[in-house]
DNA sequence: GTATAGTACCTCCCTGTTCGAGGTATTCGG
DNA sequence: CCGAATACCTCGAACAGGGAGGTACTATAC
């Protein structure tokens, strides 16, 4: 399989598994290819960063796991915890401030 | 003077920084002044982020400098050169795109 | 039968980034 | 005269990122 380009902040990386992981249980792999495919191969989540997360979200009591053996193959399914839901709303709101301030600066420099 | 949040990646630094002095001609305290007042507070050039960021930026061909001395205090003036806003288009690109995989994840993760 | 690609997990550690802290020097208000 | 603001700058400790490497199983193709 060959790859697409960027990463970003461990802090997005972390809203964007909450969000996805506040809406079904997905394992470490599937939740890598959502993303990848979700953002047309915009953002990679890599394994270096991927799977230390959800062990350090899960210490943290934002998620929780159940193992599952598919097809030979043993999955680690993860889901918000009602503090991971919390904690992705906070994010959410922070990334949005973030995305309104880089835009002010990108529209609108006309004034100072 | 007390503080506000955030920063950023370097190249959202990078790109703010280009946007401004596409503009206008400014110098390095007061991008950070303006950063800070154009986005409430929200991001902060920190200067150990900001000088060594102009000086690179100006020694890759993307910004063009030019001393004054105002009341007493020397100021260094920068403006982007062309290769400059090149580069600023190419980013602003980078940006969007990113912003819209994002949103892609916060909005639209009902459908997997 | 065996090589290749995909699935699925994981960690190490090198490299590069970040930014707090520290430094110089001037001006202005009280 | 002192503190705050203006204006520039650098160093280096601390941290984050992610490439590379590892295990192990299955499915497909030759």
């Amino acid at each position: 399989m060959e790859h697409a380009a960027s990463a970003l902040t461990g802090i997005v990386s972390e809203l964007l598994i909450l969000r996805l992981l506040s809406e079904r249980e997905m394992y470490g792999y599937e939740l890598a290819k959502t993303v990848l495919a979700l953002t047309r191969r915009e953002i990679r989540l890599r394994e270096g960063l991927l799977y230390p997360l959800l062990h350090d979200l899960e210490q943290r009591g934002l998620l929780r796991s159940r193992k599952e053996v598919v097809a030979g193959r043993s999955r680690i399914y993860y889901r918000a915890t009602a503090r991971g839901n919390r904690r992705r709303r906070r994010l959410t709101e922070q990334w949005q401030r973030a995305r309104q301030a880089v835009s002010a600066i990108l529209e609108g420099a006309g004034h100072v």
